[in-house]
DNA sequence: GCCGTTTTCGGCCCGACTGTTTTCAGTCG
C-alpha cells in the first residue's frame, strides 16, 4: 500500500484530479442528483484546476481544505484519489452509468435529462450509439422527445462532429466587426453597439460572436439583424435577442436592449461566466438580485448606463474586460488594489514592423505616417535578416542602403522618430545571422528562432538563449514560435528562459499578430513575475497590420502587465536607455 | 457539498426561448 502510495502521489496531477470530479459531476447530473451538489463539485473541480501546488503537498500539509471549494467531503475523496486513483461515489456512478455517457452532454440540445432518457429508454450510452439510435430510428419511440427535439438533436451530432469550433480571435473579431457595419447600414435605430463575450476580453480564441446593443426599438434591430444578407440561418429569435449561423458555421448572438440597461448589459455579455458569477454573489450579499436589466431590490430595478457604475455600485474599482475571469481580480477590485493594466493609449511606439525591404507590403515612409497618424512618437523597421531568403532578407549592402533612406525620412517627419532595427534570424546552429559589425550599427537588433522549431528542448532553447546572452540581441521576438490553431511553438523551456533574459537585460516580446499572441498571456505575466520588460509589437507587414498592437496590448492586459513592464511605453530616449546595447 | 460583516442552518445567479407534458420542463449563456 505504502508503495502504491508513493506512485500516486507522483501520477495524478491536478488536472486529473479536477476532470475526475467533472466526470462525476456530470454522471450524477444525468443521475438526477440535487443540483447543488454537483455545483459544488464543478466549482471544486474548477478550484483545483487552478491551484498552482500539487495536491499531494497541500495534502501532506493537511491544507487540502483552504482550496477555494473544497470542504470535508470533498477532501476526503481527494486523499483517496491520491491513494487509490479513485474514491466510492465514483466507483459507484461509474458501475451504474458508462463513463461515455458524458460524451452526450456535448451535443447542443441534449442535456442530462434527455441524456438520462436516451439511457434508460435505448442504453444510448456514447455518441456513437445515439448515432446508430437515430439511424435505426428507435430513437423516435422515445416518449417525450418530439420531432422537432430529435431534428435539433441530429444537426447538433452533425455540428459536433465537423467542428473545430473555436475562431481565432482575429478572425472573430473581424468577422464581428464586418457584421455590426452590415447592420449599421441597414438601420439608424442602434444607439450603441458593441463586440462581447470572448472577443472583447481578447482570449485567443472565441467559441462564437456576441454582440451587444442598445435601443429603443429592439424588436426591429433583431428583425433586421436576422435578415442580414450573411445570415444563413436563424436558430432562435426573441424580442430582444437571436442566435443565427453565417458562413462557415459561425453562430452569432445579438442582444439588444434600451441604452439605460447598457453597464449591465454589456457587462453580462462580456463574461467571463465565473467573472459574473461572483459578482452576483457580491449582489446577493447587498440584498440586490443581478441580471443583464440592472439590479433588483425589493421589488426595484436600478438601472446603469455603465459598466462603471455597476462596479462603483458594488464597491469596486472598475475591472477591464481582459481581466474578467475569476482569478482574483474581484478581490484586489473590492479592495481597491486591482493592479493598473496597460492600455493602448499607453503605447508610444511601435518596435516590430516590415517594409518592402523585406517582405512587408508598404514603404517605410508609408508604415511611418501611418504609425504617425496613429499618434505613435515613434517606430522601429525590423526587416528580415538574410538567411530568411523567402522574405528577401537584408544583407549587409542592402542594409547600409536602407539606413539612407531612414536618415532622409527622419529629416522630413521630425520631431516623429523612425528607428533602424532588424529581425534577425537565429541559425540552426545558433549562431546569429549577421556579423557583430553589421549589428553594432541598428538603433535596436530582434532575434528570432524560425527555422528548426522541431528540434529538441534543450536545441532550441539553447539557440534562444545564445541570442538572450548576445550583447547586441535587444529584443526576442515571439519567444515560442507558435502559430494559433496551426503550429505548436518550439519546446522551449521558457523558465530559463525568462530568467537568463532578466539577468542579462534581454526584452522579451509580446508579439500582437492574431495568429501569433506570443508571447501568450500567462507566458507574458510569469516573464514580468521573473524580472523581464517586454516590448508589446504588431509584427505589422502592412498598414493594416499596424492594428495588431490592440491584440498584443489586449493580450499584455489579460497577463495582467502594467504600462512600466512594457518598454514602448515610454517616451523614444527612456526607451533606448532600456535596451542591453546602451546600458554601461 | 460548501459556506457565513444578517447564518453551524438554510440558503445556493438570473432570465430567455423552444417544444410540447396546455402550465411548464429542458436547455442555454
Amino acid at each position: 500500500m505504502e508503495a502504491k502510495k508513493a506512485v500516486r502521489d507522483q501520477t495524478i496531477s491536478n488536472h486529473d484530479i479536477a476532470e475526475k470530479f467533472r466526470l462525476l459531476a456530470d454522471l450524477l447530473e444525468i443521475k438526477g442528483e440535487a443540483s447543488y451538489k454537483i455545483a459544488a463539485y464543478r466549482k471544486a473541480a474548477d478550484s483545483i484546476d487552478h491551484t498552482p501546488e500539487p495536491l499531494s503537498t497541500l495534502r501532506q500539509q493537511g491544507r487540502l481544505e483552504t482550496i477555494p471549494g473544497v470542504g470535508k467531503a470533498i477532501a476526503q475523496k481527494i486523499e483517496d484519489l491520491l491513494d487509490t486513483g479513485t474514491f466510492e461515489l465514483l466507483e459507484e456512478v461509474t458501475s451504474e452509468y458508462p463513463p461515455t455517457l458524458r460524451e452526450l452532454l456535448q451535443v447542443p440540445d441534449l442535456g442530462p435529462k434527455r441524456v438520462k432518457l436516451l439511457w434508460d429508454e435505448l442504453k444510448v450510452g456514447s455518441l456513437d450509439a445515439l448515432e446508430l439510435a437515430i439511424e435505426d430510428g428507435r430513437i423516435y419511440k422515445v416518449k417525450g422527445l418530439g420531432p422537432k427535439a430529435i431534428e435539433r438533436i441530429i444537426e447538433g451530432l452533425k455540428s459536433l462532429k465537423g467542428r473545430d469550433i473555436r475562431i481565432p480571435i482575429g478572425k472573430a473579431r473581424e468577422l464581428g466587426k464586418r457584421i455590426v457595419q452590415q447592420l449599421l447600414e441597414k438601420t439608424d435605430k442602434v444607439e450603441k453597439i458593441e463586440l462581447a463575450g470572448s472577443i472583447r476580453r481578447f482570449r485567443e480564441t472565441a467559441g462564437d460572436i456576441d454582440i451587444v446593443a442598445a435601443s429603443e426599438h429592439p424588436e426591429d434591430i433583431i428583425d433586421t439583424f436576422c435578415s442580414l444578407p450573411m445570415v444563413h440561418d436563424v436558430n432562435m429569435k426573441g424580442e430582444n435577442r437571436c442566435r443565427v449561423m453565417i458562413e462557415g458555421g459561425i453562430q452569432v448572438d445579438l442582444i439588444c436592449l434600451p441604452a439605460q440597461h447598457w453597464g449591465t448589459l454589456l457587462l453580462h455579455f462580456t463574461g467571463s461566466r465565473d467573472h459574473n458569477l461572483h459578482l452576483r454573489d457580491l449582489a446577493l450579499e447587498r440584498g440586490a438580485h443581478m441580471s443583464e436589466y440592472g439590479f433588483k431590490k425589493n421589488e426595484q430595478l436600478i438601472t446603469f448606463s455603465t459598466e462603471e457604475e455597476v462596479y462603483k455600485f458594488l464597491g469596486m474599482q472598475y475591472v477591464p474586460p481582459e481581466m474578467r475571469e475569476d482569478r482574483g481580480e474581484i478581490e484586489l477590485s473590492l479592495i481597491h488594489q486591482l493592479p493598473k493594466v496597460i492600455r493602448q493609449k499607453d503605447i508610444r511606439g511601435d518596435l516590430h514592423m516590415h517594409s518592402t525591404w523585406s517582405d512587408g507590403k508598404c514603404s517605410i515612409r508609408d508604415m511611418a505616417l501611418a504609425a504617425r497618424s496613429l499618434g505613435y512618437e515613434y517606430i522601429c523597421i525590423t526587416d528580415h535578416s538574410q538567411s530568411l531568403g523567402i522574405a528577401r532578407g537584408l544583407t549587409p549592402e542592402r542594409i547600409v542602403e536602407q539606413r539612407k533612406e531612414i536618415e532622409s525620412l527622419n529629416k522630413e517627419l521630425a520631431p516623429f522618430k523612425i528607428l533602424q532595427g532588424i529581425e534577425m534570424e537565429v541559425l540552426s546552429d545558433g549562431s546569429m545571422d549577421l556579423p557583430e559589425e553589421v549589428l553594432r550599427g541598428f538603433d535596436l537588433v530582434i532575434a528570432s528562432v524560425h527555422s528548426g522549431l522541431r528540434q529538441g528542448r534543450e536545441k532550441v532553447t539553447s539557440r534562444a538563449l545564445a541570442a538572450i546572452r548576445h550583447p547586441l540581441v535587444d529584443i526576442l521576438a515571439h519567444p515560442t514560435g507558435r502559430i494559433i490553431g496551426s503550429r505548436e511553438g518550439g519546446d522551449f523551456d521558457l523558465e530559463t528562459i525568462f530568467r537568463e533574459a532578466a539577468r542579462t537585460g534581454t526584452i522579451l516580446e509580446v508579439d500582437g499578430d492574431p495568429n501569433r499572441l506570443d508571447l501568450r498571456d500567462v507566458n507574458a505575466q510569469e516573464a514580468v513575475d521573473s524580472g523581464c520588460l517586454i516590448s508589446i509589437s504588431s509584427d505589422a507587414h502592412s498598414i493594416e497590420g499596424l492594428y495588431n498592437m490592440e491584440y498584443g496590448v489586449g493580450t499584455a492586459a489579460r497577463g495582467w502587465l502594467r504600462p512600466q513592464d512594457v518598454i514602448n511605453t515610454r517616451p523614444l530616449d527612456e526607451m533606448l536607455k532600456l535596451l542591453k546595447r546602451n546600458r554601461s
